[in-house]
DNA sequence: GTCTATACAGCGATAGAC
DNA sequence: GTCTATCGCTGTATAGAC
């Protein structure tokens, strides 16, 4: 198995887990169990739990900005654009699954210094890139909101993440995020 | 030391560092160390560290009954009520805490059965009260909502605890609570 | 009620063979 | 690259003295 397959396969089994669990209720055996290599071979490919840590959520940050460049691209409204942001998260209630940032987020205090930055750096960039998406939709005379776009994002992107959360502890059949679309946009067509 | 005043100090020390830290960041060693006794000693009062986690939420659930009657009990407009419910996560974030309850949420598959049960009766009450509020509030002709109430709620509680999770995160210095609040009421005053 | 002492499983990590 | 073997530490939990 060459170098970088293994990385790959532990960095995915690593994101189910944290996803599932959280940072701190995964372990090595885990993760070796799923890869099918021994908890020493990790060390090979990620020196510590951190470096791993780090290097997963740099490649969540990574998707993150080919996933944004593609809905830019794809010239649609931006209303459309917006759905099709809010369906990332959708599709991971769906899986019944919280977004590793939103685990991550919620462990912070024990995460390692560059962990914590890189989780910053995907809830600034979502914000952004909502933000712009919302103020493009009022120029374009798509919503009437009145309000400032940088609120409206910080709303939606508290509510999808804490959405998530709350999806899975209630166990629900329904489609918790589907509700929260319905109301952002309701909001974004108040003057 | 009775032993119902050494089981309060405990569920005290457990609470904040579950919510500093979550569920599987917390020992029985910085327990005993922040309560000033053994480790060993904690199992007298809590047989283990699922009880402890049990009583800990059940605690937290007979405040949040405590503090919704109190809000009701208070004779203001259903605005004023729902800005005092916002309040209570407003007073969490300039703590720069988040939420027991979002907290435990996030390590919801770690949990024991019973403590995920307690959770979820946190986030129902929550959300029934606040349905309940908006409801009233366009009785009473305070809010022009046309959407279902329930909706309201559930997207309030979600950008609630998202929002706590959020804004520790960014380590900013301005609240994001406050910001919630407004496009709240800004969605409640759309037709 | 709280203590000392201890059991035992799990953790991340390292050394060195292959 | 992956292995076996092992280390030191920390976790929850128990037994029994006081």
């Amino acid at each position: 198995m060459s170098s970088e397959a293994t990385a790959n396969k532990l960095l995915d089994a690593a994101q189910v887990l944290i996803q599932e669990r959280g940072y701190n209720a995964f372990s090595y055996k885990d993760l070796a169990e799923d890869v099918g290599i021994r908890t020493a071979s990790i060390h090979y490919h990620f020196p510590g739990k951190a470096s791993l840590g780090l290097a997963l959520m740099e490649r969540y940050n990574d998707e993150l900005r080919l996933a944004l460049a593609g809905i830019d691209g794809s010239g649609r409204t931006n209303k459309a654009k917006l759905k099709s942001f809010i369906k990332l998260y959708s599709d991971t209630e769906a899986r019944g699954a919280i977004c590793l940032c939103g685990s991550l987020a919620s462990d912070r205090e024990t995460l390692p210094e560059p962990l914590q930055g890189a989780v910053k750096t995907y809830i600034e960039s979502s914000e952004q890139w909502i933000a712009s998406t919302v103020k493009d939709g009022v120029r374009d005379g798509e919503f009437a909101y009145a309000g400032r776009p940088a609120d409206a994002a910080a709303a939606l992107l508290s509510s999808l993440q804490g959405g998530l959360i709350l999806s899975r502890a209630r166990g629900g059949t329904q489609s918790l995020l589907a509700t929260l679309q319905r109301v952002f946009f309701r909001t974004l067509e108040s003057a």
